[in-house]
DNA sequence: CAGGATCCCCACCGATACTG
DNA sequence: CAGTATCGGTGGGGATCCTG
Protein backbone atom coordinates (compact mmCIF):
# COMPACT_ATOMS: atom_id res chain seq x y z
CA UNK A 1 0.00 0.00 0.00
CA UNK A 2 0.99 3.77 -0.20
CA UNK A 3 0.43 4.24 3.35
CA UNK A 4 2.24 2.49 6.15
CA UNK A 5 -0.13 1.01 8.44
CA UNK A 6 0.91 2.19 11.56
CA UNK A 7 -0.77 -0.41 13.97
CA UNK A 8 -3.47 0.07 16.13
CA UNK A 9 -3.75 4.26 16.26
CA UNK A 10 -5.87 5.65 18.84
CA UNK A 11 -7.57 7.24 16.02
CA UNK A 12 -7.93 5.79 12.72
CA UNK A 13 -9.84 8.26 10.99
CA UNK A 14 -6.54 10.37 10.32
CA UNK A 15 -4.88 7.54 9.07
CA UNK A 16 -7.64 6.86 6.53
CA UNK A 17 -7.76 10.23 5.49
CA UNK A 18 -4.01 10.83 5.04
CA UNK A 19 -3.94 7.36 3.07
CA UNK A 20 -7.04 8.93 0.70
CA UNK A 21 -5.18 12.36 0.48
CA UNK A 22 -2.03 9.92 -0.27
CA UNK A 23 -3.99 8.04 -3.13
CA UNK A 24 -5.09 11.13 -4.25
CA UNK A 25 -1.41 13.12 -4.58
CA UNK A 26 -0.67 9.93 -6.44
CA UNK A 27 -3.08 9.85 -9.17
CA UNK A 28 -1.84 13.39 -9.77
CA UNK A 29 1.22 12.88 -9.77
CA UNK A 30 1.67 9.41 -11.36
CA UNK A 31 0.58 10.89 -15.00
CA UNK A 32 2.88 11.40 -17.71
CA UNK A 33 2.82 14.76 -18.52
CA UNK A 34 3.04 15.69 -14.83
CA UNK A 35 6.31 14.21 -14.59
CA UNK A 36 7.36 15.38 -18.06
CA UNK A 37 6.92 18.75 -16.90
CA UNK A 38 8.64 18.53 -13.79
CA UNK A 39 11.63 16.64 -15.02
CA UNK A 40 11.35 19.05 -18.00
CA UNK A 41 12.15 22.48 -15.43
CA UNK A 42 14.84 20.55 -13.72
CA UNK A 43 16.97 23.89 -11.97
CA UNK A 44 15.45 25.86 -14.49
CA UNK A 45 13.27 28.84 -15.05
CA UNK A 46 10.79 28.59 -17.89
CA UNK A 47 7.91 30.65 -19.99
CA UNK A 48 5.29 28.72 -21.21
CA UNK A 49 6.30 28.47 -24.38
CA UNK A 50 9.55 27.14 -23.40
CA UNK A 51 8.13 24.62 -21.53
CA UNK A 52 6.00 23.37 -24.59
CA UNK A 53 8.71 23.58 -27.30
CA UNK A 54 10.65 21.34 -24.66
CA UNK A 55 7.97 18.63 -23.99
CA UNK A 56 7.40 17.31 -27.18
CA UNK A 57 3.96 16.31 -28.10
CA UNK A 58 1.91 17.67 -25.18
CA UNK A 59 -0.88 19.98 -26.15
CA UNK A 60 -1.22 23.63 -25.12
CA UNK A 61 -4.42 22.14 -23.08
CA UNK A 62 -2.63 19.07 -21.37
CA UNK A 63 0.06 22.05 -20.45
CA UNK A 64 -2.04 24.19 -18.89
CA UNK A 65 -3.75 21.65 -17.43
CA UNK A 66 -1.04 19.91 -15.39
CA UNK A 67 0.70 23.32 -14.80
CA UNK A 68 -2.59 24.49 -12.83
CA UNK A 69 -2.22 21.03 -10.74
CA UNK A 70 1.18 21.24 -10.22
CA UNK A 71 0.48 24.73 -8.95
CA UNK A 72 -2.35 23.59 -6.86
CA UNK A 73 -0.11 20.56 -5.10
CA UNK A 74 2.61 23.54 -4.52
CA UNK A 75 4.82 21.82 -6.45
CA UNK A 76 5.39 24.39 -9.31
CA UNK A 77 5.54 28.35 -8.39
CA UNK A 78 3.99 30.54 -11.09
CA UNK A 79 4.75 34.24 -11.47
CA UNK A 80 3.24 36.61 -13.47
CA UNK A 81 5.03 39.67 -14.81
CA UNK A 82 2.67 42.40 -15.24
CA UNK A 83 4.11 43.10 -18.97
CA UNK A 84 2.71 43.56 -22.38
CA UNK A 85 3.08 40.85 -24.34
CA UNK A 86 2.55 39.04 -20.68
CA UNK A 87 5.53 36.94 -19.65
CA UNK A 88 5.15 34.11 -16.92
CA UNK A 89 7.31 32.31 -15.55
CA UNK A 90 7.39 28.73 -13.82
CA UNK A 91 9.82 27.39 -11.87
CA UNK A 92 10.00 24.03 -9.38
CA UNK A 93 9.42 24.61 -5.65
CA UNK A 94 11.44 22.95 -2.48
CA UNK A 95 8.75 19.86 -3.00
CA UNK A 96 9.04 20.18 -6.61
CA UNK A 97 12.73 20.08 -6.55
CA UNK A 98 12.80 16.95 -4.57
CA UNK A 99 10.06 15.10 -6.24
CA UNK A 100 12.29 15.69 -9.20
CA UNK A 101 15.05 13.65 -7.86
CA UNK A 102 13.20 10.66 -7.55
CA UNK A 103 11.72 11.17 -11.45
CA UNK A 104 15.00 11.39 -12.47
CA UNK A 105 15.67 8.10 -10.99
CA UNK A 106 12.63 6.61 -12.60
CA UNK A 107 14.39 7.98 -15.89
CA UNK A 108 18.03 6.20 -15.39
CA UNK A 109 15.61 3.01 -14.22
CA UNK A 110 14.41 3.69 -18.05
CA UNK A 111 17.56 3.92 -19.18
CA UNK A 112 19.57 1.33 -17.51
CA UNK A 113 16.65 -1.12 -18.50
CA UNK A 114 15.93 -0.37 -22.32
CA UNK A 115 17.61 -3.38 -23.65
CA UNK A 116 15.80 -5.79 -21.08
CA UNK A 117 12.59 -4.25 -21.76
CA UNK A 118 12.90 -4.51 -25.34
CA UNK A 119 13.96 -7.88 -25.43
CA UNK A 120 10.92 -8.82 -23.41
CA UNK A 121 8.62 -7.34 -25.69
CA UNK A 122 10.20 -9.07 -28.42
CA UNK A 123 9.75 -12.36 -26.68
CA UNK A 124 6.30 -11.86 -25.29
CA UNK A 125 4.80 -10.60 -28.68
CA UNK A 126 6.29 -13.86 -30.85
CA UNK B 1 13.89 15.19 -21.33
CA UNK B 2 13.47 11.64 -20.72
CA UNK B 3 16.31 10.55 -22.90
CA UNK B 4 19.98 12.72 -22.43
CA UNK B 5 20.93 14.18 -25.01
CA UNK B 6 24.37 12.66 -26.29
CA UNK B 7 25.92 15.65 -28.37
CA UNK B 8 26.84 14.92 -32.29
CA UNK B 9 26.63 11.21 -32.33
CA UNK B 10 26.91 9.35 -35.48
CA UNK B 11 24.44 8.14 -36.18
CA UNK B 12 20.81 9.92 -34.79
CA UNK B 13 18.99 7.61 -36.07
CA UNK B 14 19.33 5.06 -32.70
CA UNK B 15 19.03 7.70 -30.27
CA UNK B 16 15.62 8.90 -31.49
CA UNK B 17 14.60 5.33 -31.59
CA UNK B 18 15.98 4.88 -27.88
CA UNK B 19 14.20 8.25 -27.06
CA UNK B 20 10.45 6.84 -28.53
CA UNK B 21 11.04 3.46 -26.85
CA UNK B 22 11.99 5.26 -23.47
CA UNK B 23 8.76 7.32 -23.78
CA UNK B 24 6.69 4.61 -24.58
CA UNK B 25 8.35 2.71 -21.36
CA UNK B 26 7.56 6.01 -19.19
CA UNK B 27 4.52 6.30 -20.90
CA UNK B 28 3.27 2.04 -19.47
CA UNK B 29 5.09 2.65 -16.06
CA UNK B 30 4.41 6.22 -15.53
CA UNK B 31 0.59 5.21 -14.57
CA UNK B 32 -1.36 4.54 -11.53
CA UNK B 33 -2.27 0.91 -11.40
CA UNK B 34 1.40 -0.17 -12.42
CA UNK B 35 2.81 1.66 -10.02
CA UNK B 36 0.68 0.29 -7.22
CA UNK B 37 0.83 -3.23 -8.72
CA UNK B 38 4.79 -2.85 -8.18
CA UNK B 39 4.42 -1.62 -4.80
CA UNK B 40 1.96 -3.97 -3.87
CA UNK B 41 4.08 -7.12 -4.71
CA UNK B 42 7.24 -5.97 -2.95
CA UNK B 43 8.94 -8.59 -2.12
CA UNK B 44 6.15 -10.95 -1.87
CA UNK B 45 4.33 -13.81 -4.27
CA UNK B 46 1.02 -12.89 -4.81
CA UNK B 47 -2.01 -14.41 -6.48
CA UNK B 48 -4.21 -12.60 -8.82
CA UNK B 49 -6.79 -12.51 -6.11
CA UNK B 50 -4.40 -11.53 -3.39
CA UNK B 51 -3.56 -8.88 -5.31
CA UNK B 52 -7.08 -7.66 -6.09
CA UNK B 53 -7.69 -7.85 -2.26
CA UNK B 54 -4.20 -5.69 -1.96
CA UNK B 55 -4.69 -2.95 -4.19
CA UNK B 56 -8.33 -1.24 -2.81
CA UNK B 57 -10.38 0.12 -6.02
CA UNK B 58 -8.61 -1.95 -8.49
CA UNK B 59 -11.21 -3.66 -11.18
CA UNK B 60 -10.77 -6.63 -11.99
CA UNK B 61 -9.98 -5.21 -16.52
CA UNK B 62 -7.43 -2.82 -15.14
CA UNK B 63 -5.59 -5.55 -13.12
CA UNK B 64 -5.23 -8.01 -15.77
CA UNK B 65 -4.37 -5.61 -18.26
CA UNK B 66 -1.53 -3.76 -16.35
CA UNK B 67 -0.70 -7.42 -15.26
CA UNK B 68 -0.50 -8.24 -18.87
CA UNK B 69 1.34 -4.83 -19.58
CA UNK B 70 4.22 -5.37 -16.76
CA UNK B 71 4.44 -9.20 -18.07
CA UNK B 72 5.38 -8.12 -21.44
CA UNK B 73 7.97 -5.88 -20.04
CA UNK B 74 9.49 -8.29 -18.27
CA UNK B 75 9.29 -6.10 -14.46
CA UNK B 76 6.76 -9.25 -13.01
CA UNK B 77 6.66 -13.39 -13.71
CA UNK B 78 3.57 -14.94 -14.16
CA UNK B 79 3.95 -18.48 -13.03
CA UNK B 80 0.87 -20.63 -13.87
CA UNK B 81 0.25 -24.06 -11.51
CA UNK B 82 -1.49 -26.25 -13.81
CA UNK B 83 -4.24 -27.42 -11.17
CA UNK B 84 -7.51 -27.21 -10.66
CA UNK B 85 -8.65 -24.47 -9.79
CA UNK B 86 -6.48 -22.51 -11.50
CA UNK B 87 -3.38 -20.91 -9.50
CA UNK B 88 -1.51 -18.10 -10.80
CA UNK B 89 1.34 -16.56 -8.82
CA UNK B 90 3.25 -13.09 -9.74
CA UNK B 91 6.32 -11.99 -8.49
CA UNK B 92 8.23 -9.16 -9.61
CA UNK B 93 11.69 -9.62 -11.65
CA UNK B 94 15.18 -8.47 -10.97
CA UNK B 95 14.17 -4.76 -13.44
CA UNK B 96 10.52 -4.99 -11.46
CA UNK B 97 12.40 -4.77 -8.00
CA UNK B 98 14.83 -2.35 -9.23
CA UNK B 99 11.71 0.02 -10.14
CA UNK B 100 10.26 -0.44 -7.03
CA UNK B 101 12.80 0.95 -5.19
CA UNK B 102 12.17 4.35 -7.72
CA UNK B 103 8.45 3.55 -6.39
CA UNK B 104 9.39 3.96 -2.79
CA UNK B 105 11.13 7.09 -3.32
CA UNK B 106 7.70 8.47 -4.64
CA UNK B 107 5.89 6.91 -1.82
CA UNK B 108 8.03 8.43 0.60
CA UNK B 109 8.39 11.83 -0.94
CA UNK B 110 4.72 11.29 -1.16
CA UNK B 111 4.44 10.83 2.97
CA UNK B 112 6.74 13.71 3.61
CA UNK B 113 5.31 16.56 1.56
CA UNK B 114 1.54 15.62 2.66
CA UNK B 115 1.34 18.57 5.21
CA UNK B 116 2.49 21.16 2.39
CA UNK B 117 0.44 19.97 -0.45
CA UNK B 118 -2.69 19.95 1.84
CA UNK B 119 -1.52 23.80 2.84
CA UNK B 120 -0.74 24.64 -0.74
CA UNK B 121 -4.44 23.28 -2.36
CA UNK B 122 -6.29 24.85 0.91
CA UNK B 123 -4.84 27.97 -0.03
CA UNK B 124 -4.96 27.98 -3.81
CA UNK B 125 -8.63 26.69 -3.50
CA UNK B 126 -9.84 29.43 -1.78
C1' DC C 1 -9.98 -19.08 -9.33
C1' DA C 2 -7.99 -16.79 -13.35
C1' DG C 3 -9.19 -14.26 -17.09
C1' DG C 4 -11.21 -13.46 -21.71
C1' DA C 5 -15.26 -10.97 -24.12
C1' DT C 6 -18.76 -7.67 -24.47
C1' DC C 7 -21.44 -3.46 -23.74
C1' DC C 8 -21.55 1.14 -22.58
C1' DC C 9 -20.53 5.52 -20.52
C1' DC C 10 -17.73 9.06 -19.10
C1' DA C 11 -13.44 11.70 -19.04
C1' DC C 12 -9.64 12.78 -21.36
C1' DC C 13 -7.62 15.08 -24.87
C1' DG C 14 -6.94 17.56 -29.30
C1' DA C 15 -8.51 21.37 -32.26
C1' DT C 16 -10.20 25.68 -32.68
C1' DA C 17 -11.70 30.17 -31.60
C1' DC C 18 -11.78 34.06 -28.44
C1' DT C 19 -9.90 37.46 -24.50
C1' DG C 20 -6.36 40.53 -21.98
C1' DC D 1 2.22 35.58 -25.31
C1' DA D 2 -0.56 33.31 -21.84
C1' DG D 3 -4.85 31.64 -20.84
C1' DT D 4 -10.06 30.31 -20.98
C1' DA D 5 -14.04 28.10 -23.33
C1' DT D 6 -16.27 25.05 -26.11
C1' DC D 7 -17.10 21.07 -28.99
C1' DG D 8 -16.50 16.51 -30.65
C1' DG D 9 -14.05 12.07 -31.11
C1' DT D 10 -11.56 8.38 -29.08
C1' DG D 11 -10.21 5.37 -25.73
C1' DG D 12 -10.09 4.36 -20.75
C1' DG D 13 -12.22 1.83 -17.67
C1' DG D 14 -16.34 -0.18 -14.97
C1' DA D 15 -20.00 -3.86 -14.80
C1' DT D 16 -21.36 -8.09 -16.19
C1' DC D 17 -21.51 -12.61 -18.18
C1' DC D 18 -19.11 -16.60 -19.80
C1' DT D 19 -15.15 -20.34 -20.16
C1' DG D 20 -11.34 -23.71 -18.66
Amino acid sequence: MVTKQLGGSADDGDVRRADSLAREIFSDVANKWALLIIEALGERTLRFGGLRDEIEGISHKMLTQNLRMLERNGLVERTVHPVVPPRVEYTLTGPGRALRVTIDGLCDWTHRHLGHIEASRHRFDG
